[in-house]
This record gives structure tokens, sequence and C-alpha cells, in this order.
RNA sequence: GGUUCGGUAGUUCAGUUUGGUUAGAAUACAUGCCUGUCACGCAUGGGGUCGCGGGUUCGAGCCCCGUCCGGACCGCCA
């Protein structure tokens, strides 16, 4: 046997029992006489002593030989601490150590195993074996394993069936671009990795599995950023015989219950907003509703003034932000810079401050006197000592670089605390979406999602005005799950392919499985899929989900660690009849 | 595909604005001292292809061009 306890477990009622540990050496403390070990291992701490003359001389000498991250075994003595260290859950006890047992060496690490290691991302990810060792990454995978074991156990007991489905599967051409995967069996030919397990969840429902889940992984061949990798994982569910509002419901429970065990955070209340007043009031459909600065439209009082920029503008839409008509000229330069950036991508920002005598200073003081800028101060109802800030220009541009400076403002404000959990749903999506690029529809959600009943007669006349069964959750402006109702018969499937522009013969090849799936008896159906890594990530109030990913890649998509992907031999090549050519570009 | 920031000791960074003697700090590492430390302390020491290639110059870590690598973001992500 290693090891009778763990490194952190031990404490003062374990007094003058002998135990033997095994971990990581974390620190070495000699204070020459004395020499101090805190040892480290999943579990926690336990600090070792090694005392002159009150152990061999011999392992004082192995004592000198070790180094940081040495893996040791020691067999001693829970004595109680002369100086007892308050911080850490054994801090009241030591190890006397009797004997000790070197199990493997270490180089010195090339950063230090600390919480705030000296490393930086790309070395932690290079030896990310090491960087596990931390304290904030395990804390992370910890809290990622609990919620997953949290989800299974909620969904179990309302009678969900976790199963799996296949990850080589067919490529589609809608949606993200597929990771592919050579067959060596079918020359030419190529599974495509799952976006998503969409029609087999699909499927399911059709086979009867009413009530179906997986934590799944999930492949999409798109640029990475902080939140995005290219495989990532998606807690996955699908139900039969609901409408919506079954739905929505079954799920706020799922995330209640998460909230609850995992954060002991009580959720009053989960609003339900739709996506038009998302995009009107926060400019965006994943608003972080923990904070006001709701959009006020200024069209109606802003025009006609002879300002040129707004006359222009398709929109003129401001937020208030309160108290801060104290803030300096240069702080407002740097909000119009923040603007301007491209990523923003606003022309200008005008700002009225409603000074506290009443008085109100305007950066259009030129065209608008007090009376008509008295009338956006009522349009917002703004009060004395509030700082409007105004952007005008094409709606959909205006509203997104609005809602960039909402957030911004959120976050010097103070309004975005990781610690505070606002969720919503976002309802009532476009069905389709148009694109200007390649003159035609794309579903918003996806081809499967199906139209609100009574807008299925617009889809001939007017597609563009129907809308969904969709829905998203969203929390602190982080889209954490989407979803939505799914059509079941297959000539309204197949009317929804032609509008996206399919061929018959091309949704018969891509999708004719689904559709003939649909001739056998096909239940009402709708699911939701939740973002498992933002989820934990969300939890773990970090905007990053690289630490909630055992081993996660880089900004371009590469495991530093085993340097993938990487080329293969000619042999494999050609097995799979593949030859590479440089393509023109 | 684009924008932007960065690459200097094992590591994290300063030094680049204004080119000029031997490139610094902290930390890590090594050695010595220290019997209650817990980010121990003190002393000493070793440690550099300034990402790579080219150019300008009497002279380049610093300026210019190219290139590679990394971070954040836009596009993209049904």
């Amino acid at each position: 046997m290693y090891r009778t306890h763990t490194c952190g477990e031990l404490t003062l009622k374990n007094k003058d029992i002998t135990t033997t540990l095994c971990g990581w050496v974390q620190r070495i403390r000699d204070k020459g006489g004395m020499i101090w070990i805190d040892l480290r291992d999943r579990y926690g701490i336990t600090q070792l002593v090694f005392e002159e003359g009150k152990c061999e001389l011999a392992l004082i000498e192995m004592v000198k030989k070790l180094g940081r991250e040495f893996v040791i075994q020691v067999t001693g003595t829970v004595i109680e601490r002369f100086s007892k260290n308050p911080n850490m859950p054994t801090g009241e006890i030591e190890i006397q150590v009797r004997t000790l047992n070197i199990l493997n060496q270490s180089e010195t690490p090339p950063f230090t195993i600390e919480d705030n290691s000296d490393g930086g991302e790309e070395l932690r990810m290079k030896y990310r074996y090491l960087d596990l060792r931390r304290n904030p990454v395990k804390k992370a995978l910890e809290l990622r394993h609990k919620i997953a074991a949290e989800t299974r156990k909620y969904l179990d007991s309302i009678d969900f069936i976790e199963i799996e489905t296949p990850y080589l599967i067919k490529s589609t051409p809608e949606g993200a671009r597929d990771f592919v995967v050579p067959s060596r069996m079918n020359v030419g030919e190529f599974y495509a990795l799952p976006q998503s397990p969409q029609t087999f969840k699909q499927l399911l429902m059709v086979a009867g599995y009413d009530r179906y889940f997986q934590i799944v992984r999930c492949f999409r061949d798109e640029d990475l950023r902080a939140d995005r990798q290219p495989e990532f994982t998606q807690i996955d569910c699908e139900m039969s015989f609901v409408e919506q509002d079954d739905i929505l419901k079954t799920f706020e429970g799922l995330i209640v219950h998460l909230f609850k065990e995992v954060k002991n955070v009580d959720i009053a209340e989960m609003p339900r907003m739709k996506y038009a007043d998302a995009m009107r009031f926060y400019g965006s459909d994943k608003p972080d509703i923990r904070f006001g600065m709701k959009f006020v439209e200024l069209n109606d009082v802003a025009k006609g003034m002879n300002f040129k920029v707004f006359d222009d503008a398709e929109l003129v839409v401001g937020i208030c932000v309160p108290g801060y008509s104290e803030y300096t000229r240069k702080q407002i330069d740097e909000l119009t810079e923040f603007v301007k950036r491209p990523q923003v991508g606003a022309t200008g920002l005008v700002f009225a401050k409603i000074n506290l005598d009443g008085s109100i200073k305007s950066s259009v003081d030129k065209f608008y006197d007090t009376a008509a800028l008295q009338k956006w101060v009522d349009a917002f109802g703004a009060k004395s000592g509030d700082l409007l800030l105004i952007l005008a220009g094409a709606k959909e541009k205006t509203q997104k670089a609005l809602s960039e400076l909402r957030l911004e403002m959120g976050n010097r404000l103070g309004y975005r605390n990781n610690n505070v959990f606002a969720p919503l749903w976002v309802i009532d999506f476009p069905l389709l979406e148009w694109d200007e690029e390649t003159n035609r529809f794309y579903a918003k959600h996806h081809p499967f999602t199906a139209p609100k009943p009574e807008h299925i007669s617009l889809l001939e006349t007017d597609p563009g005005s129907v809308y969904a069964n969709a829905y998203d959750m969203v929390i602190n402006g982080v889209e954490v799950g989407g979803g939505s109702i799914r059509i079941y018969d297959r000539l309204l499937q197949q009317k929804m392919f032609r509008i996206l522009g399919f061929s018959d013969e091309e949704a018969e090849n891509q999708f004719g499985f689904l559709m003939n799936a649909f001739r056998f008896g096909a239940p009402p159906h709708g699911g939701i899929a939740f973002g498992f890594d933002r989820l934990s990530s969300l939890f773990g109030g970090s905007e990053s989900i690289r630490d909630y990913i055992a081993f996660p890649k880089n900004n371009s998509g590469r495991d530093v660690m085993i340097d993938s992907p990487s080329k293969i031999a000619d042999e494999q090549l050609k097995e799979l009849s593949i030859s590479l050519t440089t393509l023109p570009k």
C-alpha cells in the first residue's frame, strides 16, 4: 500500500497516529537545523518536518537532495504544530517523518506550480500536465465535473436517458465548416465529425426515446476565440410531445438546480425577452441584464435640427449612464476612441452631461438649445448628474456599437460582477436571415427549426417576417444554450429546404434519412443544447473556457503540447488514396 | 481573410520614444549560513543566438523591409 491518507485530510483529530503519505514536493523551507516540506497531492498540502536531533542524519542528507516536484513517499507521526497556520485545513498538524522514499525525481519545472504561476499562457499549455497540478486549474476541472454530475443527476431524475450518437457522420454544407475524416475502406469518401448530434437526436425522438440527453463532444472547423474551441462539449437534449413552454420550464429547472447545487445560488426568476426587444433595448440577442442602461431611441427628438449626422442616420440611439456627468473630456475622448475602433465601428460619439445644477452641456450645443436637449433628457428619464451617450448611423451597426459601449460602461462602473448571475430566455427569434452576399435566406437557428404555426402561411409570401419557436438561454451576456421546436412534418421540412435554396435532390441527398424517418410516425418534438464549457467558465467566473478544458487548443487551433495537427506519413496517405497538392490561391 | 498588441536570462518583464562603454530587475536555480518556517530570511554565484532573415548606419535589442510564433478582437461560428 502506497499511502494511508491523502495530503488534505489529516487534522488534530489524527494526532499521534502513524501515517504514510505520497505526493509532490511543493516547497522546501530549509531553516538550518530544521527543514519543512510542503507535500502536495490532489487533495491538499500537508507539512512535513525534519528536525536535527529528532531524526537520523541520513534522513536529513536525503532531504537535501530533494527538489521541487519530486514524487516522494513518507511515513511518520502526526504531531501538533508548535506554530500553527490557520490559513490551511491541515495547518494545525505536521508529519514528523521517520522514513522517506523518493518515488521519482523531477527536473526543475519551467514555471512555478503556484496559484499565481510565473508561467505565460503558451508555456503552461506546452507543459499542460504541470499546469494541471496548479490549484486554480484543478478547481476549474472539479467545478466542471460537478456540473456534469449534477446535470446527469437532475436529468436522470426526470426520466431523461443518455444515449451516445456517432462521431463519424456525414458532411453537410449548412452551418459551420465540418472537420472531415477520410475513409480508407471507401476510397475518395469522407466522414464528417458532428457539429452537433442534431439529426440523430431527432431520429431518437422518432424512435420513441422521448427524453434524451447527452454530454457530447462537438466539432466545428471555424476560427477560435477565448470562448470558442474547435472541439467543445454540449449538454444536448431533446424531448417529444412538448411545446416551447414545456422545454423552457424543464431546462429552467436544470439551470436552477445547477446554480443551487454547484454554486449555492438561488435563481429567483428567469425572465423571457422577445428577440425584438433584446435588440431594441440592448442591441444584442444576448443581453447582459445584470444592469440597466437600456437603449432609448431618439429619432423623434433628435432629427430635424440640421445636425447632418443625426438627420442622415437610420437610427439615433443612446444610453443614460447614471451619475457620470462628471466624466472628464479625456474620459469621453477615450470612449470615443473605443467606439471608433474598427471592431466596434462607430464613426463618432455624441454626449450630453446633465450637470448637478440642472444645466445641460452637450457636444452638439451648436445644433441643440436647452429646450431641444431637454427633450432628450425627458426621453431618457434622466436626472441631474447623469451622462447621455448617443450613437447614430445604420440601424444594425449602431445597435451593435452601442451594445459594445454599454458593456464597456458596465465594466467601468463595476456592474458586471462575476458573482452575480442574471439568466434569461430570449425567445421569438426570426426563422430566417437574409444574406446579402449570397442573395438567399439562411436559417437563423438551423433548418430543422419549426416556424410558429400561425406564421406558416407567410413562408410563401414573406419568409423574412416568419418567427420561430426558437429560444436561447443567456446568462450575463453569454449565450449558454439554445434550441427550438423542430419540424416533424415531411412536407414542411421539404418546404423549408426549398426556401433555403436546396434543390429537392440536394435535400434528399443530404437529409433524406431524416425526411424518410418523418414518413414513419415522427412525434412533435423540440430540444435545446447548452455549451458545457461556457457554462463551466461562467460558473467559475472566467471569460475564457480554456482553463475549464483539460487539454485545450490555442488560438490557431493547435495543441502545442502534442504538436498537432501534424503531417502524416506518405504510407498513411497512400493507404487513404490521398495525394496532396498545393492549390493556387 | 482582416485589425491590433507582443517575442530580451529557466520564467515574468523593463530597456526601443531620442541608435553609442560590459543589456538590467524580480523570481527560479546553485552554494553557504540560519531550530518554528509556511511567498521564510540573509549572503554569494552562474545564467543572454535581444524569435529568425535581410537592409540602413562608423555603430542596431532599439530604425526599415520580410518572415515565423503567440495573445486579444472583427469576419466566420446554421
